[in-house]
RNA sequence: GGGCCGUUAGCUCAAUUGGUAGAGCUGCGGACUUUUAAUCCGUAGGUUCUGGGUUCGAGCCCCAGGCGGCCCA
């Protein structure tokens, strides 16, 4: 668990045995003139090469064909003249090593048993054949060190503790071919949506993370100093703002996938900084962007696994296929109650029926943070198959277009798979005047005391005096899609998640 | 922020009422030319997260702290 540096790291002194037999080793082998950890070695087909080679070889075989082959070495089993290892590779594939007496000779099968160690990497040069037993292997001819491991493997039969996978990822990614496999989902995943959007026609930006004033989102942000301009900067919580400045500049199919921060903890389902995905299209509103949204989470379940009826990391399936549920907020919440909610229901009932759920609820709570937090514990946390809900109170989203027949609600959607929010779509707000009036709202919230709440952004105001097209926006987390997909927790779905340090 | 649980060998985990800290795998020594987590014989390995306290005696009880997990807000 603790890896302490030794006291001394010639000799090695004060660490475990398992560690000094292994410098002792690299130690011997550079005084003897061999490198453990040489520059190049004359590889000359991958394992998955030779696997893809001979797809069906029967037992017993040698088919005279010379390889070079490396890979890690995960399992040993010696015998006194002949040595089996199983090497794996990047992608998990894994072939056998033989190493016979025969073909070797004493020296070099002494040194195989004396040098290598499980985890480190070797060089195979020989024949491929099958064992009696059938295995595809390579019969050495000879063998080399490409790279001495220090520390040894953990057991490959246990799983890692938790914690352990998440703070050394890369023996996590070592043993278990499973957490490789997480990478290039995720991998085809962001290639997908950008695939998926240049098909469109989007342009993708990156706008600024170092942002003078935070905006976009209701967060509170990470504060960092700017030693050259002498002043505070902050980590951005969306990229919104600036990407509504180039849709107002004319770039009217923009989309960005990049990060945020929000100075917040974490559990399963949120990190401090997670991949965002956000697209504003000039003329679409919350219903094209509604089916466009689901079209981008299908084809990246095609492009990922191919298929629309994703494997759960519990073994379970999960359909995203076809159209999708829509609710709306109110109607909803009208229903799980059992009363009739509207944008006119007064607080004061709010917080009776928040109080008949023992559903504790901030005092400052307005109408509309009032029916998010009911409608979120009774029926959002519900809503297993992919639902879309739609028009939340106009109070709690200051971004957004007044729905255009329906007082006292915000064009907005909210896209809930297995119970979490994935996704939020908008009419986009594009007159410049009654977003001042929101963010002014939004800065007294926060004058008062409200530390998430947004700040008077001046110049996106300029920017949205000179017309906005009227526009549909989405924003959706990207760990959270391959949570969707996957079924795994977000810190499985991000490489090196932030943990304190040990 | 609050509550509960955990933290022991390289890894995964045991340890009765407070009474010499164990196992499997790994390691080390040996045997074995067809193994598949090889097998067999032998053997080593510990600041029980840290610091205090109680006690004849603490992995275990008490206090404070670290790190992690779960639940709640």
């Amino acid at each position: 668990m603790t890896d302490e540096l030794p006291t001394d790291p010639a000799t090695g002194e004060d660490l475990p045995e398992q560690m000094r037999v292994r410098r002792d080793k690299r130690a011997r082998l550079l005084a003897g003139g061999v490198d453990p950890y040489p520059v190049q070695l004359p590889r000359t087909h991958s394992l998955a090469e030779v696997r893809a080679a001979y797809p069906d070889l029967p037992s017993d075989t040698a088919t005279g064909d010379k390889v070079g082959v490396t890979g890690r070495v995960m399992f040993i089993r010696n015998t006194g003249k002949l040595c089996f290892a199983t090497l794996r590779e990047g992608d998990g594939t894994e072939l056998q090593a033989m190493l016979s007496l025969n073909n070797v000779g004493e020296d070099a099968l002494a040194a195989w048993k004396g040098d290598v160690d499980l985890g480190d990497h070797v060089f195979i040069a020989g024949e491929v054949i099958t064992s009696r037993r059938g295995e595809l292997s390579v019969l050495a001819d000879g063998w080399q060190l490409a790279a001495k491991a220090l520390r040894p493997l953990p057991v490959a039969h246990k799983d890692l503790a938790e914690e352990t996978r998440i703070r050394q990822r890369y023996v996590d990614l070592i043993l278990r071919p499973r957490a490789r496999d997480t990478v290039r989902s995720r991998a085809a995943v962001v290639r997908s949506l950008r695939e998926s959007f240049h098909d469109r026609g989007f342009v993708e930006v990156e706008t600024p993370m170092l942002q003078t004033m935070h905006g976009g989102a209701t967060a509170r942000p990470f504060v960092t100093r700017s030693n050259a301009m002498d002043m505070d900067l902050f980590l951005r919580i969306a990229p919104e703002l600036y990407l509504k400045r180039c849709v107002v500049g004319g770039l009217e199919k923009v989309f960005e996938i990049n990060r945020n921060f929000r100075n917040e903890g974490s559990d399963s389902s949120h990190s401090p900084e997670f991949a965002m995905l956000e697209y504003y299209e000039a003329y679409a509103t919350y219903d094209t962007n509604a089916v466009m949204t689901r079209q981008l989470v299908q084809e990246a379940a095609d492009a990922a696994f191919g298929t629309q009826v994703v494997t759960l990391a519990d073994g379970s399936e999960y359909d995203l296929s076809g159209e999708w549920t829509t609710l709306t907020m109110y109607g909803s919440l009208s229903e799980a109650l059992g009363t009739e909610i509207t944008p006119l229901t007064p607080v004061e009932l709010l917080r009776k029926h928040a109080a008949d759920r023992e559903l504790e609820v901030d005092p400052k709570y307005g109408h509309g943070k009032l029916v998010e937090e009911l409608w979120e514990h009774l029926v959002g946390n519900h809503l297993y198959a992919p639902t879309f809900v739609r028009d939340f109170p106009v109070e709690t989203s200051p971004l957004t277009r007044q729905h255009r027949t329906e007082p006292g609600v915000a064009e907005k959607w909210d896209l809930y798979v297995r119970g979490f929010e994935l996704a939020t779509g908008y009419s986009e707000l594009v007159d410049p005047v009654v977003e001042r009036e929101r963010l002014e709202d939004q800065s007294r919230l926060g004058a008062a005391g409200d530390d998430e709440a947004m700040r008077v952004d001046e110049d996106f105001l300029r920017a949205l005096e000179y017309g906005m097209p009227p526009s549909g926006g989405v924003g959706m987390g990207v760990d959270r899609l391959l949570m969707a997909l996957t079924g795994l927790g977000i810190r499985e779905t991000i490489l090196f998640p932030l943990v304190r340090p040990e």
